[in-house]
DNA sequence: GGTAGACCTGGACGC
DNA sequence: GCGTCCAGGTCTACC
């Protein structure tokens, strides 16, 4: 089947893909020369599908293996989701007017930030991204699908990313030994322990209307989710009042304002602080000076 | 509330 | 080939 998704304007599909780095992980893959996006997907009915995601006039084209309805209509759902189809940026954009640094954020369409089809996905991803290089993330996660994931019924080569109940099968050592996870072996084993014994409910986390604080606390109860790793599921959820506060932040706030110097977590926070709830927004698509490694 | 040290992996480097 | 050092956030114990 071949389907067409409007999406709310402007809306540049490689600005959103590349908004972050989900797309250099597995099972998404995204192909520059082409602009196209796939994406290995597991269906609530069990179904494993290939998806081809390319830009079309006014949003986005999907083609993928036939449906039935009900899936159909989960998948529309799961695409305006992950590619944050939806989205108004408008008060973003009126207050970005204002600075040469985001002057380019409307243009490009900036603010959208590509997404898994579930948040319990996102969640392991980001505990995968902590405390590691960008190379032992990307490993990792292709480990971790590689051994749990879902096969295509054509190609069992291409899985679908592990499901709750399938990590919560498996055991600590395994994901230590063979999943190569190290200290966040125990982290993931029991996220999706009590994400699939209903003891959390991340999917409820997309549509909640706690307040962004609360929501951080909350974030933060789970293993293996710091500042850090919460400010960025923030980012996810569409929130934008944290800044994801990594050595990265550190590094590119000392070379914009403190010529090189060290700086603070405190002194990142600052020097972002007038953009309120567009504060991660602005970090996030801020002009940077330094490009330097 | 703030701080120090441990947690792991894999790449870089020196020998 | 081997050993050592380092980068990367979070957790826990301690003050």
């Amino acid at each position: 089947m071949q389907k067409t998704l409007t999406a709310r304007q402007p809306f540049i599909f490689h600005t959103t893909v590349r908004s972050h780095g989900w797309w250099q992980l597995v099972p998404f893959h995204y192909m520059e020369t082409t602009g196209l996006l796939t994406y290995i997907l597991r269906l609530s009915s069990g179904k494993v599908v290939d998806l081809h995601i390319r830009e079309a006039p006014g949003g986005v084209s999907v083609e993928t293996a036939t449906l039935t309805q009900s899936e159909h209509d989960e998948l529309i759902c799961l695409i305006t989701w992950m590619l944050d189809l939806d989205r108004d940026l408008t008060a973003f954009y009126a207050v970005a007017r204002r600075e040469p640094k985001l002057a380019h954020v409307e243009q490009k369409a900036c603010g959208r930030v590509l997404r898994s089809p579930t948040f319990f996905e996102d969640v392991v991803r980001t505990i995968l991204t902590t405390n590691t290089l960008w190379a032992a993330t990307k490993r990792m996660t292709t480990n971790l699908v590689d051994q749990f994931g879902e096969s295509l019924e054509t190609d069992a080569s291409q899985k679908a990313f592990p499901t709750p109940d399938r990590l919560a099968a498996t055991t600590e050592a395994q994901l230590r030994a063979e999943t190569r996870l190290g200290y966040r072996a125990p982290y993931i084993l029991e996220l999706a322990q009590r994400e699939s014994s209903g003891e959390l409910n991340l999917e409820a986390y997309k549509t909640s209307n706690l307040p962004t604080l609360q929501m951080r606390k909350e974030l933060m109860k789970i293993k293996g989710i710091g500042a850090y790793a919460a400010a960025n599921l923030l980012m996810l959820l569409g929130r934008s009042d944290f800044i994801p506060l990594d050595s990265w932040a550190l590094k590119m706030v000392s070379h914009e304002w403190y010529d090189g110097q060290p700086v603070t977590p405190a002194q990142v926070e600052a020097a972002f602080e007038k953009w309120a709830e567009f504060k991660g927004l602005a970090y996030w698509f801020w002009n940077w000076s330094y490009t330097g490694s």
